[in-house]
RNA sequence: GCCGAAGUGGCGGAACUGGUAGACGCGCUGGACUCAAAAUCCAGUCUGGCUUACACCAGGUGGGGGUUCGAGUCCCCCCUUCGGCACCA
């Protein structure tokens, strides 16, 4: 008794287990190169294997692009659904420092988990191309591609990357004539430059440099971070201090506007493209040129607002700003001094914690071009060297931080901006301008947009300014003090000139460490590793040293999608052939997270790769799509202290990977952060067993109610309703509204006495991308050999969908009387004849006068009577 | 402070270009099966009024106003939540 019950239910574990075993054995995933199909290439972000696991979170995205590519793999297409592993990193090298358990042990040990814990959720992945950042013939090429990067130059002319050679021979050829630089050369002058001299000029033209910059020191970590990454760490309580240090930079900036031009045309959320643009941030104003007594070179700054140049009362400069030095008059030294060490001494936090603002006068003055009036020079530390020229002309009437600086230290504000009567006192929106006028120009009675245009012009003319644009966006900081990174190709020579290793050295393999402590220095602990670091140049025979700091995380996750394509190509990075066949990515999804950073140094790096010639599309990702974060069940962040975590093993084991995956996509919109709710696992259980039920019997086998039958003509009609709603939704990221429509289908379904059995098949079908290991189990129930991995997704017949009854709504003034129940194209005429007969209508119309009655065919009928 | 997204039953959420608000699921209530329970199945479930009942009526998509025959959907103002930026001149 008991057994035969056992059997007649849904034993998902051994389903499961079952069908993806012959997933692996059949190879059923591999994906071929290049048909005549047409192709489709799905991403998921790779993970971090950490030492966590799979938390809940990661299921969620995997699933909804594996629900799309078993779709699209039945429509016809070729996919490409690779999985893979972004393996440095800084948890396994601490782990590694107080354990001395080598970080690729540990690294390796997180990938089996990872594996095995993405293996049981049925995942479609064709695993022949998982690729590793931590393995040395993947990071060979995220070290070719640093080399190439090295070796490049921005040529602002073409607004594109080109080799540095390029460069050289421009150089060799009419020297500096048709370059925008300081001190120009001949070419004659450039041969005669000494091989350091030359070398040098190069570096300050390559799109991977060293600088000394301040960067974002963190003791906690041992490491620098990029701007873009301090604010994750402060978050969890590290301390970040600002210290000029020699660092590798990339310049992204060169590529700003492109960033942000190319963004246009991208299928991506708009609150991730709002934020790259604010990151970039572009802003169009005017540079101009403040002269300075007795100096011949003025004090250049940057302004949105020209308009207001009238309106300059003083001038401030950066504490760093190059030019304090020689502007501060003799008296008021040690003053400057003293402030220029405070401010230096602050991070940049703390500068924007403070908004009480300081500043010290440097007993300078400039004079104002458009007034012709001297006005002191200060510095304050409100003013950032990053940004613009590192220098201001302040305009307190009508801009609120000069306004605050300028009552605090009694400078002079002159309204020079008309913002009308309701005007606050200082007014920094667009208005008329007044009290602006000389002998040479007046702004006076212009509207702001005019008076810019009028001041530029002006400007320019004199040779005093022109119109510009700045942006926010600043160099990437690329290197990092850690061991477990890719090490940069790169050795510094005893002359303090670098040299790149050559491709054929490639990879440079991390050496292996006997111990993981930290250098004591501000190098990483590579540094240590001396018979490593110490290295003969072959060229030149000079003695050298390899650069010991690696690069940061990002640098292997910025050109993943191109290896999946290519992943085992021992010769190039990616064959020009299979790339042109697969970019771009159709659909990327992952978390908001990455908003700025990964998806911005990705898209940098594919556009230098682009303009280099070695792919063909200049954006990766074409449509983006995030996950929404899932909440523990009491709608809180899922947290180890709170303990609300989530397991996936522990969902798989008590209700099966198929259940999981529904419940993830049922619970709402992809996008949307959503609580986690176990009863709601239950539910889609519940439904998983209902099909089971529908197809097999208590003794285990086909129902003998599924006949070779034709549909009844409302069965026939959810049927093809169900087809075409099921296939909508997945191609739009719909699945839970997918998976209710196959709920409606079931329910129908269970109602019937006989069961027709194509219909029934079709439903397999459907339902097999959302529970792939149910429907392989019912396919071959029902008799097929084969998986139905690429059985043709069902067609439906439009006609078919509509209703031929439909319901009709009767208002009157809008407000339902009634319903009608009549022929589906039943004409207007009719309908308002049929809705004046309707006793309710009637009943709300009478003593009414009719004004009009309003039909809208297939819907509704609105009388719209007078009081 | 600025920018962006979103507010719908007890809960997760549906609702195509303005046309029956609450699909589907959870929960809850009642019933069937059972010695009993679990599982399963059937019925009900926005709030209020009235009714034996069917029906009918009023209100209802964060709040207030507007456009419209008709607004969850469009416009204006406000509130709340989430995400981002934050002296960027």
């Amino acid at each position: 008794m008991k057994g035969l019950k056992e059997r007649m239910k849904y034993r998902f574990l051994d389903i499961e287990k079952k069908w993806q075993t012959y997933w692996d054995e059949h190879q059923t995933f591999r994906t071929h190169d290049s048909s005549d199909r047409p192709k489709i290439y799905i991403l998921d972000m790779f993970p971090y294997p950490s030492g966590a696991g799979l938390h809940v979170g990661h299921p969620e995205g995997y699933t909804a692009t594996d629900i799309l590519c078993r779709y699209r793999r039945m429509k016809g297409f070729d996919v490409l659904h690779p999985m893979g592993w972004d393996a440095f990193g800084l948890p396994a090298e601490r782990y590694a420092m107080q354990t001395n358990i080598h970080p690729r042990a540990t690294t390796e040990e997180n990938i089996s988990t990872f594996r095995r814990q993405i293996k049981m959720l049925g995942l479609s992945y064709d695993w022949s191309r998982e690729i590793n950042t931590t393995d040395p013939k993947y990071y060979k090429w995220t070290q070719w591609i640093f080399l190439k990067i090295y070796n490049s130059w921005f040529d602002p002319r073409a607004n594109k990357a080109k080799p540095i050679e390029t460069l050289e021979e421009e150089l060799s050829a009419k020297g500096t004539a048709g370059l925008n630089v300081d001190q120009p050369f001949t070419a004659l002058e450039w041969e005669k430059k000494s091989r350091k001299e030359q070398h040098d000029f190069l570096a300050k033209y390559r799109l991977a440099y060293l600088a000394e910059i301040p960067v974002n020191w963190c003791e906690g970590l041992g490491t620098v971070l990029a701007n873009e990454e301090v604010a994750e760490w402060t978050e969890k309580g590290y301390t970040v201090e600002r210290r000029p240090m020699r660092q590798w930079m990339m310049r992204i900036t060169a590529y700003a506007e492109r960033l942000l031009e190319d963004a246009r045309e991208l299928d991506w959320p708009v609150s991730t493209m709002e934020q790259q643009r604010n990151w970039i941030g572009r802003s169009e104003g005017a540079e101009i040129d403040f002269p300075i007594n007795g100096r011949t070179e003025g004090l250049r700054v940057f302004t949105t607002r020209a308009d207001t140049l009238f309106g300059a009362t003083y001038m401030v400069l950066a504490p760093e700003h190059p030019l304090v030095e020689a502007l501060t008059v003799p008296e008021l030294r040690k003053t400057v001094g003293d402030y220029r060490t405070q401010a230096a001494r602050k991070s940049e936090l703390e500068r924007g914690i403070e908004k009480d603002k300081t500043g010290v006068f440097i007993g300078a003055y400039a004079v104002n071009p458009a007034t012709g009036k001297e006005i002191p020079i200060w510095i304050a530390d409100y003013v950032l060297m990053g940004y613009g020229t590192g220098a201001i002309m302040a305009v307190p009437g009508h801009d609120e931080r000069d306004a605050e600086f300028a009552k605090k230290f009694n400078l002079p504000i002159i309204q020079v901006v008309d913002g009308g009567p309701e005007a606050p006192e200082i007014f920094i929106d667009d208005g008329v301008g007044m009290n602006s006028s000389s002998g040479e120009i007046s702004l006076d009675g212009l509207p702001t947009a005019e008076a810019k245009k009028v001041i530029a012009a002006w400007l320019q003319q004199k040779r005093l300014g022109k119109a510009t644009v700045q942006f926010k966006l600043r160099d990437w900081l690329f290197s990092r003090q850690r061991y477990w990174g890719e090490p940069i190709p790169i050795v510094h020579l005893e002359d303090g000139t670098m040299t790149a290793l050559p491709e054929s050295e490639l990879p440079l393999l991390l050496p292996d460490l006997k111990k993981f402590q930290p250098s004591g220095t501000t190098e990483s602990p590579l540094a240590l590793a001396t018979d490593w670091v110490n290295v003969t140049d072959g060229k030149t025979g000079m003695k050298g040293r390899r650069e010991t700091n690696t690069m940061p995380q990002w640098a292997g996750s910025c050109w993943y999608y191109l290896r999946f394509i290519d992943p085992a190509n021992p010769d190039v990075f990616c064959s020009a052939e299979k790339e042109r066949y697969w970019m771009p990515i159709d659909l990327y999804v992952g978390g908001s997270e990455h908003a700025v950073l990964h998806l911005m140094y990705a898209r940098f790096w594919h556009k230098l790769l682009f303009d280099l010639g070695y792919v063909s599309t200049k954006e990766p990702f074409t449509r983006l799509r995030h996950q929404g974060i899932i909440l523990g069940e009491d709608s809180r962040k899922m947290s180890k202290s709170r303990g609300n975590v989530v397991n996936p093993d522990d969902v798989i084991g008590q209700y099966g990977a198929d259940a999981m995956r529904l419940f993830e996509m049922f619970m709402g919109p992809l996008e949307e952060m959503k609580p986690w709710n176990t009863r709601g696992v239950e539910g889609v259980f519940r439904f998983l067993s209902r099909v089971w039920r529908l197809f097999v019997d208590e003794a285990g086998n086909l129902n003998p109610s599924i006949v070779d039958k034709a549909p009844g003509p409302d069965f026939e009609r959810l049927f093809h309703q169900t087809v075409k709603k099921v296939g909508e939704d997945i191609d739009g990221l719909r699945f839970n509204t997918a998976i209710s429509q196959l709920m409606i289908f079931l329910n129908e379904a269970m109602k019937l006495e006989k069961l027709p059995r194509k219909e029934l098949e079709q439903f397999v079908l459907l339902l097999s991308p959302l529970a792939p290991h149910l429907g392989e189990e019912l396919w071959e129930l029902l008799g097929h050999k084969t998986s139905l991995a690429y059985e043709a997704w069902p067609a439906f017949d439009p006609a078919k969908t509509v209703e031929d009854m439909v319901e009709v709504v009767l208002q009157v003034n809008g407000k339902v009387r009634g319903k009608l129940l009549v022929p589906q194209g039943t004409d207007d005429k009719e309908l308002e004849r049929l809705a004046h007969e309707e006793s309710n209508i009637q009943r709300h119309v009478a003593g009414k006068k009719v004004l009009r009655t309003i039909v809208v065919k297939n819907k509704l009928v609105n009388v719209v009577i007078g009081s």
